[in-house]
RNA sequence: UGGGCCGUCGCCAAGCGGUAAGGCACCGGGUUUUGAUCCCGGCAUUCGCAGGUUCGAAUCCUGCCGGCCCAGCCA
């Protein structure tokens, strides 16, 4: 493995070893694979498990995996969708093969639709949809046969050329399978091959007015393409039975097998594209891109890395069994990722005003600081020390908790980077807020000067007041406030929303270094965070989204104190 | 109550008849000018439950229990 990362050496899993299992006995010389999403909506992560699946299981076999776009109902999909699934899927580090299009296969599955006519395999209903519902039965009784089921094939094929011809309003007509009405499998029950939609498509225009269904469609375009594994959802393990009918039935150049595994679900947020769309239209965030969303664009944005989700999602694995991963595993490949790469800054959030009353005034001095603690390789920058600063406000306590090793009055504490100060006064105002500490210096404790190895428990974070830069920075915080909200079935999830998860902080100050900061850098905010300049960005109004916290076992402590 | 699938530590997850991997979380301890990182150690006599088969079962059989999915002319 390279870095932190793991593009093709997934850990193995089921699928893998039954594939390996099946190269080794020679039924494969090489594996196809696809990934196919529908363009009516952006990706997320739950698509990424599935992407690096795909890709990981073709490249572990010398194959290659496709891109390819289920477009099989022009009612909800679009061209905008298509250009950021590209984008996203070149953005988490992968190259398909061929980009295909269900549509490209119409006139094939045409084709293939003819075949089970003229073999008595399928037959033209005139049924309504209510009805054809009603004739289905329940889960448990059987339906009944509809009454155009024994159609004679020679209509069935003439009438399936005047649904093609355009001769019949929407509704009129579906063609359907002719499997077994009383099937236990209700996708067994003559399920619907082919619907009349007089509806332009986002690819072949008004050339159609007949579209296949999913279960006629995905199968066949399999095998079109050679894929030799189609991998896909739990939910799609009852289509399995009827995805081999056809594939039997019909003069398919190949025969693909489909294998399913459990999709992902992550705690305090949704993961299906229903409800995504529904944060997205119903204005509960700002868009697909939104740093909350769990889309891979909201992701990317929030400051997720490629490598950091790919290998979540080879830590999580892919069994047939479905969980709730905690989103705390996802924040934590950020981290890993990032504490290995991302160069340190100083910035303060919440700035308190510190005059050093020992420094002397108009005067600056740089301190040089190292860009990484544990990599030189990355080199140093010299930040400015005035005698006003800045420190975080959670970094001073006039009552100090026990165990608090900060700056509190008559206390000392270390500015990293630079020397020991020691708090000897604190300003307040009318109301009662602290507004200012006058602290002293050590000047033999500047960093290697005879006492800069003095012990000091606290290091503190700064900024010279004079030199630092402001910048808005926006905190984010779990987008939802209940682990599942999606498995509420009294209450729909949108009320439980999590009201705080975007907090925006305009008043915050950063060292001098990041002025030329652009979207795509990422940093580490010492003792804060990674953070990572916003898509809108711009010189002249820096805006930083805060990807994720350190670890914080003083918050954590703090929170145990206080409930002890 | 029909069909399909799942149930191994708090969360993931190996295991596929020979006597419970690993990761995360958590709990100790060490290093540290980030209460970060890093390092060391601990963490299931037990595999949803109950029977059975076997010298031997998480792994095989039977029966229960719990959870998820399916009745779109969505995917």
């Amino acid at each position: 493995m390279t870095e932190s990362d793991s593009l093709t050496a997934a850990p193995t899993n089921f699928i893998l070893s039954r594939i390996r299992a099946e190269v080794e006995a020679g039924r494969y010389d090489r594996v196809v694979t696809r990934f196919p999403p529908e363009p009516n909506g952006y990706l997320h992560i739950g698509h990424a498990k599935s992407i690096v699946l795909n890709f990981s299981v073709a490249g572990a076999f010398g194959g290659y995996t496709n891109l390819r776009f289920d477009d099989t109902n022009p009612a909800r999909e679009e061209q905008r969708f298509i250009d950021s699934i590209k984008e996203d899927v070149r953005w988490l580090g992968y190259t398909w093969e061929n980009e295909r299009y269900a549509s490209d296969y119409f006139e094939a599955l045409y084709g293939f639709a003819l075949h089970l006519i003229d073999n008595g395999w399928a037959y033209v209903d005139s049924q309504d949809a209510d009805t054809i519902r009603a004739q289905r039965g329940t889960l448990t009784e059987p339906g009944v046969n509809s009454p155009d089921r024994d159609r004679p094939a020679a209509e069935n094929r003439d009438l399936f050329e005047r649904m093609r011809a355009g001769e019949f309003p929407d509704g009129a007509y579906v063609l359907r399978a002719k499997i077994d009405m009383a099937a236990p499998n209700i996708n067994l029950r003559d399920p619907v091959l082919y619907r009349i939609r007089r509806q332009y498509h986002h690819r072949t225009g008004d050339d159609w007015l007949i579209y296949p269904t999913y279960d006629f469609a995905h199968g066949q375009s399999d095998a079109i393409e050679h894929i030799t594994h189609s991998l896909c959802t739990m939910e799609f393990e009852d289509h399995r039975p009827l995805y081999d009918w056809l594939i039997e039935h019909l003069p398919v150049p190949s025969r693909p097998v489909q294998i399913e595994f459990a999709k992902l679900n992550i705690d305090f947020t949704v993961l299906s594209k229903r409800r995504l769309t529904r944060l997205v239209s119903e204005g509960h965030v700002a868009g697909w891109d939104d740093p909350r969303m769990p889309t891979l664009a909201g992701l990317r944005r929030r400051g997720f890395t490629p490598a950091s989700i790919r290998n979540f999602c080879n830590e999580i694995g892919v069994t047939k069994s479905e969980g709730i991963i905690p989103y705390g595993v996802l924040e934590r490949q950020l981290r890993d990722d990032l504490n290995a790469r991302a160069p340190r800054r100083m910035a303060v959030l919440h700035p308190l005003r510190v005059v050093l009353t020992n420094f002397p005034e108009n005067e600056t001095e740089w301190f040089e600081a190292a860009n990484h603690p544990q990599d030189p390789g990355m080199g140093t920058r010299h930040v400015p020390m005035t005698r006003e600063i800045f420190i975080e406000q959670d970094d001073f306590r006039e009552e100090a908790p026990r165990k608090f090793f900060r700056l509190k009055p008559g206390g000392e504490g270390r500015l990293r980077n630079a020397f020991i100060i020691r708090c000897d006064e604190v300003l307040k105002n009318d109301a009662g807020e602290v507004i200012e500490l006058r602290c002293i210096l050590d000047p033999d404790s500047r960093t290697g000067g005879p006492n800069a190895d003095r012990k000091v428990k606290g290091t503190l974070h700064w900024v010279s007041a004079e030199h630092s830069i402001p910048a808005e920075v926006r905190l984010y915080d779990r987008l939802f406030n209940v682990p599942h909200p999606a498995g509420d079935r009294e209450r729909d999830f949108i009320e439980h929303l999590n009201p705080e998860s975007l907090q925006i902080l305009d008043g915050a100050r950063l060292e001098p270094e990041l002025a030329t900061a652009t979207a795509g850098d990422f940093f580490q905010f010492e003792r804060l965070g990674y953070f990572v300049p916003d898509l809108n960005t711009r010189p002249e109004g820096l805006v930083f989204n805060r990807a994720v916290t350190l670890r914080d076992t003083w918050a954590k402590l703090e929170k145990e104190l206080a409930g002890v």
